[in-house]
DNA sequence: GCCGTTTTCGGCCCGACTGTTTTCAGTCG
């Protein structure tokens, strides 16, 4: 499906809950306390409307965003950075669970995510039963929620802003514009011209900035970016670092790395690059510029500068994660060493610098996958994981569309795209007769269509091309087709586009039945998410993990930078439970097959490895795949 | 507030850039 296209039926088919129980895999149901709701549609930070689906019960995101919100109101409060932090580390650990929060509480396993303790896991309780944090409504007494909106801008942090709400009565954003448009900072301590200068900029920025930024977009800008440091004189290497380099779904910003003698002069060129709306900061060996890649549309770009020597420290540090870096400086401090961005030293003597492995090795760890580095696990490793899949290692893609559904190339068109790749087969998945919004084929289309791409498949060398479908999920669970038409189809692809609810069950319940069909070998795009666009819709990822690995039917990463569905935490959760993964672009146009860069990332960032990756596989072993669930059903 | 191949107490990563601070705090990476 062309994603815009149905968006909006989606929302409008969206129902608020009152109550909801679920049922746990173990058997125990597992009560969700209803929640006042909250409004179904809520603005994205760029302003845009963000479909979101009905508060019934706290999820870990809500849980994250509430602890962070305690982290922000204590730390303006000028309470201990330690314990500020301790915040910070349980919001992240439970707003990236693949778990749900309440069969974790239910099961009493709070205390045991990393970094919740006693006090957490009480506080976590609370939030569960009530919808409240006595300690969140005690500070918000204190101080001004609304205050928080302030340390969006970048430059300001809690001290600025605490003094800003302290002496000058700013409770907002719009409070703080409108006291810099009245003059009303002037002779504030600390706020200088060009402080006011920079916060000016920093609420214009936020404007064109908002919500992170898709990797798809992200990609091209940071190819531009590299290419023109790359071309610097002086210049002998440029790389990508950060979020971008370790895969992740979305960027804050682009970090770029370069080996260069000349700092200062490689940071003032770049402040002069063609695209730069704006410098926020320019040194000797790092600079922050806001480049604009399209009209209202900004993204900061951080360039760090390091001499050929510490190229190893450098990467490292600048890849991050933030906290696999203070992970890894810990470990270093633990051998009496200290590491930062130019070397891992001991006093004076240098221990390693020049290359990632050098470091890693010298502080006992197998060089990490920059996917990995996100303190989940990647400290326990004790050779490099080097099966970790690959974009090298994909022999086809398994959804795809074409001419006769939503496509915009033929079945010939597509597949001399996917053979000039090297893909060794695809399979064509149009979508059925649901989805007339994108003219889906019914029954008797569909028997005309297999014959089409019969005939292409027997035209061409070098590919072969199954015929499948992309089949509709109706509401009850059952399928777009009936078995003697899926019977005749090489791979069946089953997805959910109109029955996506806020009701966890009923959309788990959907997932199941199409897992138990014995024709059906991928779902795709499990929870229907659209990056910035569009929440996940709430699953059960555990029983339909469990249904996918005992009936032998495929989990899709979807490639498409928009959805990545799964997205790395619930895949990492599927694989491990045993189920296999395919990903794929849901090609509609024969550019989108360059996609497949960012599914694989999400892949690695799952820990997932090439054998359980299906289309991977070469096609006789995924043609097995395909008959042994489909004969495992007639015992 | 959390946590433990030297610890249940005492640590908790380390450095660059900015502004008006006359010696460094605040913010960010
Ligand atoms: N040691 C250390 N390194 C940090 C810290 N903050 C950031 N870094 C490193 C690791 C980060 O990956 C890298 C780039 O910083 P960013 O703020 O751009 O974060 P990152 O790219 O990881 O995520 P993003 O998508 O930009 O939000 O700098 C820190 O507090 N300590
Ligand atoms: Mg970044
Ligand atoms: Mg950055
Ligand atoms: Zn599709």
């Amino acid at each position: 499906m062309m994603i815009g296209a149905f968006e909006r039926l989606g929302a409008a088919m969206r129902r608020l809950r009152v109550f909801a129980v679920s049922e746990s895999r173990r058997g125990a149901p597992v009560a969700r306390k209803s929640l006042p709701c909250r409004a179904p549609v809520r603005k994205s930070p760029a302003g845009r409307k963000m479909i979101a689906f009905g508060a019934r019960f706290m999820t870990n995101a809500d849980v994250a965003r509430v602890f962070n919100e305690i982290a922000d109101l204590l730390e303006i409060k000028g309470e201990s950075a330690f314990r500020v932090n301790s915040y910070r580390r349980v919001a992240r650990s439970v707003g990236e669970l693949a778990e749900d929060i309440n069969e974790v509480a239910a099961r009493g396993g709070l205390a045991a995510i990393p970094g919740v303790g006693k006090s957490s896991a009480e506080k976590i309780q609370e939030l569960l039963d009530t919808g409240r944090v006595t300690v969140r409504e005690q500070l918000a007494q204190e101080v001004p929620v609304s205050l928080l909106e302030l340390l969006r801008i970048p430059g300001m942090g809690p001290k600025k802003a605490a003094l800003l709400w302290k002496q000058r009565g700013v409770d907002s954003l719009d409070a703080l514009q409108a006291a810099i448009d009245a003059g009303g900072l002037a002779d504030l301590k600390g706020f200088g011209p060009k402080s006011i200068e920079k916060i000016r900029k920093g609420i214009e920025f936020l404007r064109s900035s908002g919500a992170r930024t898709r990797v798809g977009v992200a990609w091209e800008i940071a190819e531009r970016m590299r290419d023109a440091v790359a071309a610097m004189s002086g210049v002998t290497r440029v790389e990508h670092a950060g979020s971008l380099r370790r895969g992740c779904e979305t960027v804050g910003d682009l970090d770029l790395l370069c080996i260069a003698a000349d700092g200062p002069s490689v940071i003032e060129r770049f402040t002069k690059l063609p695209d730069v709306k704006d410098v926020l900061a320019a040194g000797d060996t790092k600079g922050s510029v806001v480049v604009e890649y399209a009209p209202g549309r900004s993204i900061q770009v951080d360039l760090r500068v390091v001499p050929a020597e510490s190229f190893g420290a450098a990467w490292q540090y600048f890849t991050g994660s933030k906290e696999h870096n203070v992970r890894l400086r810990e470990r270093a401090v633990r051998r009496g060493w200290s590491l930062n961005e130019y070397a891992l030293s001991q006093g004076e003597r240098i221990v390693a610098a020049a290359s990632e492995e050098e470091i890693y090795q010298a502080l006992d760890l197998p060089w990490i996958p920059p996917e990995l580095r996100e303190d989940r696990g990647e400290f326990e490793l004790t050779e490099t994981p080097l099966d970790l899949v690959t974009a090298g290692d994909i022999r086809g893609e398994l959804h795809m569309h074409t001419t006769a559904s939503d496509g915009k190339f033929s079945i010939e068109e597509m597949a001399c795209a996917a053979r000039e790749r090297g893909y060794e087969y695809i399979c064509i998945t149009d979508h059925t007769a649901s989805s007339a919004i994108a003219n889906g084929l019914d029954a008797e289309r569909m028997r005309e269509h297999i014959r089409a791409v019969r005939a292409a498949d027997a035209v061409l060398d070098d590919i072969t091309i199954l015929v499948g479908a992309e089949v509709d999920i109706r509401a009850d669970g059952s399928l777009d087709y009936d078995d003697d038409l899926l019977a005749q189809l090489d791979w069946v692809v089953a997805s959910n586009h109109y029955h996506m609810s806020d009701d966890r069950d009923a959309n788990t319940q959907r997932a199941l039945a199409a897992i138990r069909n014995p024709y059906v070998n991928l779902l795709a795009h499990p929870t229907g998410r659209i990056i910035n666009r569009r929440e996940a819709m709430p699953i059960d990822i555990e029983a339909i993990a469990a249904a996918a690995a005992d009936s032998g039917t495929a989990l899709e990463i979807n490639s498409n930078h928009l959805r990545l569905d799964l997205k790395d935490q619930h895949a990492r959760l599927a694989a491990e439970r045993g189920a296999c993964i395919s990903i794929n672009c849901d090609a509609h146009h024969v550019s989108h097959f360059d996609q497949i860069r960012f599914g694989v990332a999400t892949a690695r960032r799952a820990w997932i490895r090439r054998a359980q990756v299906v289309n991977t596989w070469p096609l006789k072993k995924l043609r097995r795949f395909v008959a042994k669930k489909r004969s495992a059903a007639k015992h």
